[in-house]
DNA sequence: ATCTATTGATAAAA
DNA sequence: TTTTTATCAATAGAT
């Protein structure tokens, strides 16, 4: 396969990954609007060259930061829940 | 509005959180297997009620994890990148 | 980036 | 609960 022939079908994959993680992120969008639901979502695509840079990296450090806290907060009210039900 | 009529509406949006967190996990599954990416997704519904339980928050909890050294191994990669860029 | 014909998701009803 | 189906939305391919 020539290079021409690999780079155009790299490219439809962006394509096609650009496309599907807008999709995706619109349906998580709609989730939580329709249900008040908490969610994080983290996509990479496969290739790393022009598509991700350190600053992304930084983002998603903070979202896996931002979700541990959300864990960490569900843990919390699961706890006073139960306790709340000891008492009742 | 009396209680049933809000345990119906509660019912109706767990209903609608069930199929729309089903598709969505669908819709990622999918450009997984287009496109190679990487994708983690985590959905909280908004009460905690009968539909998760310590086990569930254990399981996200190891997400989370598995997700962290996802960051941290594309963060490897870009390094051995940079540095090959700088030997070539 | 925009368009559109087709496929796929889903809300409501059974 | 699962199944059906009539609508509505996502998107592959073309431009």
């Amino acid at each position: 396969m020539g290079t021409g022939k690999r780079k155009e079908k790299e490219e439809q994959r962006m394509v096609t990954f650009s496309k599907r993680r807008k999709g995706l992120f619109k349906k998580a969008h709609e989730l939580h609007c329709l249900t008040g639901a908490d969610i994080a979502i983290i996509a990479f695509s496969a290739t790393l060259e022009g598509y991700e840079s350190v600053d992304d990296l930084v983002l998603v450090k903070n979202l896996v930061e931002e979700i541990r806290n959300k864990v960490l907060f569900r843990v919390l009210r699961m706890e006073e829940d139960f306790v709340g039900s000891l008492l009742a």
